[in-house]
DNA sequence: AACCGGGTGTAACACGAGTTACTATTCGCC
DNA sequence: GGCGAATAGTAACTCGTGTTACACCCGGTT
């Protein structure tokens, strides 16, 4: 039942000359060719419906215009999270775009040598590694062994490291800024602590826009949630809106690091006698089309996902084929979406797509 | 800087035996070969971090280990259109657990011939055809072509089509049923038209409840919304609110089979004057997390998309290595997720996960 | 006739692995 | 001591492609 597939030597006998012959029409290196053969082949190719067997030129040429992908968890497409889908869609536009294909490596996140091995095998000609952890031996493993990295809303140090991120500091700082200019002094700061990365350049950025409000030094009523993955437990929540409520002096707004927590955190508040946002303004982080449909619809700082997820593609791509590229990190400025959740009016704001 | 791979050859080198008996070995077909030998090779594998290079492997064996993802467009991953995440969370765990990569096939979606011999490159064993069109030339080239293939979410009329589904006459069925238990008689049902296969499967189970309930002949307010993609526009929204409003006999309850555009339009009802549930009960598909979330959250009939994507998964496989498949079409029952939209009381619903 | 040189095309090798058929050595047994 | 069988290992082919070095032909010049 299965069809036969046509090869390049098929095409060459069709066309009565070498396979050799056949191969450097086919590859455009035909100077030395007669125009009327080379006819020949390329009528013989087109007719025969000849298209490359992918793996003997990868084998041959050492490329397999594949990149490869690296989530955290196999459970990373869950719904929950739109960060990986998102991701990918600007990714898969720039694979789109470069005529590479991509491959989603699968694993388990904790057999890292195994992930590891099949990455070098090698399945692609280079990897993303999407928002890995700090502690994750992997990206050290894979730069060691020089194989073409970039990293997607993290980095590690290491000479060869290359990565594409947005600029979280800025981030942190559109936040408060927005906060401080509708007064508000006295700010919740809701975060997953200074190991994670991302939440210490939010701060960083926010406690910038303290000092430049004139607040100094800056203070903030720091929280650090629990390290307890995507989907934040019942538990957790609840600790956070008693710490909102038993901080002290009491906050007039709080700046939550994740949307889907603040979201959850904002849903409790009502029955803890908080009114959002007249009691309680709130700005999360993420800005998603969920962000857009709570009630009140929450203001947010957005990461242009999309963008990064292109880029990443791009700056991996100059990687592989040698070109030089100018920067080891690449920083995209994020943007405030402002929504009915701190009390400013809506304006019509940054558009999510 | 780039290191070296460490091929077979040199395994073979460095226990001081030939390539072959390195392979023998390293195969476990090395029935042959004396125990100390075999020790010296595996010895020299392992301190030698030797692992097989994938390309070379694929065009010996014929097989790449690796399971293509055909999706509709580039911008699936969109964030609004969680269907394709979920699904692939599925994917994800099922190439896991059968030990296969997964490649996501960049295209465009109208060059299906240049995806259909990138596919047939081939780029890997066999390929997911996730929820194409029913005019796509794509499928059926590919069937006749001999090429395994597995549909998602829609089906060929060909003797080699294989598809994962879920049971649409069924939740049409669910969803009525459930009206109809509530007392509705005249009821709006919204859908993409016969031409989409799951929709006029939906209307059909549908009609059936109807039957059953002692309707005969089933009637439904018909109302088939314009074909505008994954992402209905405002003036698509607003027609059929209107229809809502002036179809006659008045509609007591609607089902609409699709959970965004049923959410967008219940968004708009309150302004046309009709509340919900009270003066139109409402019914989505495609249970989603955003179903939870609206105001009132809707009840909704559950797609398990994790587990036909798993499913398709172990049936690909099955077909590539050439195991029997007992059924040509694996369908799954829907379930369905009562909120408050209907006015029933909320029930401990079915849990989404 | 011998030599040169441009125009055409091909034989042969390489990429890194699996597999088959065959050689070489040793062992057991009569 | 000789013969077959079992044991241990390898040369040589294969997968489908890109590339390099070389062979051949033919016309023109010395």
């Amino acid at each position: 039942m299965h069809l036969k597939r046509v090869r390049m030597v098929d095409v060459a006998q069709a066309a009565g000359v070498s396979r050799t012959t056949a191969s450097l029409v086919l590859n455009g290196r035909a100077k030395t060719i007669a125009a009327a053969t080379r006819q020949r082949v390329l009528q013989a190719a087109q007719q025969m419906g000849y298209s490359r067997h992918a793996t003997a030129l990868a084998l041959r040429t050492g490329r397999t215009r594949r990149i490869g992908i690296v989530l955290n968890e196999p459970e990373d497409f869950d719904e929950h999270d739109v960060y990986f889908s998102t991701v990918l869609a600007g990714i898969t536009k720039g694979a789109l775009s470069q005529d590479y294909n991509l491959v989603l490596h699968s694993c388990h996140y904790m057999d890292w040598h195994e992930l590891y091995s099949d990455i070098l095998s090698p399945t692609a000609d280079g990897v993303l590694l999407v928002g890995r952890f700090i502690q994750d031996p992997l990206t050290p493993a894979l730069l060691d062994a020089g194989f073409p990295c970039v990293c997607i809303s993290y980095q590690v140090s290491h000479p060869d490291c290359y990565s594409v991120d947005c600029d979280n500091i800025q981030g942190g700082y559109l936040a408060a800024q927005h906060l401080f200019q509708l007064g508000h002094r006295q700010i919740a700061f809701l975060y997953p602590g200074e190991t994670v990365r991302w939440g210490r350049d939010r701060l960083a950025g926010a406690q910038q826009a303290a000092v430049e409000a004139g607040l100094s030094p800056p203070s903030f009523h720091l929280y650090q949630w629990p390290d307890d993955g995507n989907m934040p437990s019942e538990a957790s929540i609840h600790a956070a809106v008693r710490f909102l409520q038993t901080c002290r002096p009491r906050p007039t707004a709080m700046i939550c690091c994740d949307e889907l927590r603040a979201q959850s955190i904002t849903e409790c508040l009502p029955s803890a006698g908080i009114r959002v946002p007249e009691d309680l303004a709130v700005v999360s982080f993420n800005s998603t089309e969920q962000s857009a449909r709570t009630r009140p619809p929450m203001t947010s700082v957005a990461q242009p996902l999309r963008e990064i997820g292109f880029a990443a593609v791009e700056m991996l791509v100059d990687l592989i084929e040698g070109r030089e590229v100018a920067k080891r990190c690449l920083r995209f400025p994020m943007s405030l979406d402002v929504r009915e959740s701190c009390g400013a009016r809506t304006i019509p704001a940054h558009s999510v797509r």
